[in-house]
DNA sequence: TGCCAGGCTTCAC
DNA sequence: GTGAAGCATGGC
């Protein structure tokens, strides 16, 4: 089913329209599957999409059905990238098929309206190397001090000013200054982004052609990524989730674990959600950390 | 100030 | 194969 449409383009912005609660800005940007977005007001957000910079902005409309977004980008992006980018091609509706416990029917209305994107395969490997055993804000922060060290500068217009932001950086930015590398405060993770950064720019076709393509089955990808030092179970499930968009992969981390605990006797048949599992997976950590 | 974070590797046993 | 210790750093 498709959830959204090209509505109009005027004065270089394009606008697209989304059926009502299917893509809730806040709760995609925020829910800890991405560190370089920032979001406003749960109406406006700014991103650096594979080396671009975007905002989207949420607009106030009377439409009943469809919500509206004025996308903000550099001309040179094609805006079906960043529609495949945000996740609005997948289809989400087997969930409302499924027999949820009630548990998970409170988790899927809380966060209802996460989209999982389609992010970048080695700015995922690296994130997620990093974000193992590190708080949020942490891993944005770290992320940023990389960007800014290693990244390229860019500059654009942006409501009328000169607005400056960095890339992601290369695998080879990385590997060519791994004394600098240990000042981004990676810790104990900086021989492994290292290797990673090493292993990526080696043989970029395998992870990115290879790994990417449509059929190979997510365990093959699991087992793959886990080849690297650093790279365990939960951290290599989070990369073919938000990387390579493998929605059946399902990370088990501290919060997912206890939530296995307390309300599945320490047993969780994710067989259930068919193939989104990681959307589920998702749903239930959002609810689990940000519930009230 | 001390605790702890979207885990992983290493090393006993 | 299983379980526990040790791990750098900085946000709160």
């Amino acid at each position: 089913m498709k959830i959204y449409d090209i509505s109009k383009i005027e004065n270089g912005y394009t606008y697209i329209k989304v059926l009502k609660n299917e893509f809730d800005l806040g709760k995609t940007f925020d829910c800890g599957q991405c560190f370089r977005w920032r979001v406003i007001n749960n109406q406006t957000a700014y991103g650096i999409v594979n080396g671009k910079f975007i905002e989207i902005r949420k607009e106030i409309n009377n439409d009943n059905k469809f919500d509206l977004f004025r996308i903000n980008v550099d001309s040179t992006y094609d805006i079906f990238d960043i529609i495949d980018y945000l996740g609005l091609n997948d289809d989400y509706s087997y969930l409302k098929h499924v027999n949820l416990t009630d548990y998970e029917k409170r988790a899927l209305k809380y966060s209802y309206g996460i989209r999982i994107l389609h992010q970048d395969i080695f700015e995922t490997i690296i994130s997620f190397i990093i974000s193992q055993r590190n708080s949020i804000p942490k891993i944005k922060s770290t992320i940023e001090k990389l960007c800014k060290a290693f990244g390229e500068t860019r500059i654009i217009k942006f409501n009328g000013q000169d607005c400056v932001y960095h890339a992601f950086p290369n695998p080879i930015a990385l590997i060519q200054n791994y004394e600098n590398l240990k000042d981004c405060g990676l810790g104990y993770r900086t021989e492994y982004v290292y290797w990673a950064a090493m292993s990526y720019y080696n043989n970029p076709a395998y992870f990115k052609e290879r790994l990417g393509r449509k059929d190979i089955d997510t365990e093959k990808i699991l087992n793959e990524l886990q080849k690297m030092n650093g790279v365990g179970p939960k951290v290599a499930n989070c990369i073919a989730l938000f990387g390579y968009n493998k929605l059946d992969s399902f990370p088990i981390d501290t919060w997912i674990s206890k939530v296995i605990e307390r309300e599945y006797n320490g047993h969780i048949d994710i067989s259930r959600f068919g193939n989104l599992a990681g959307l589920m997976q998702q749903y239930i950590f959002y609810y689990e950390r940000y519930k009230i």
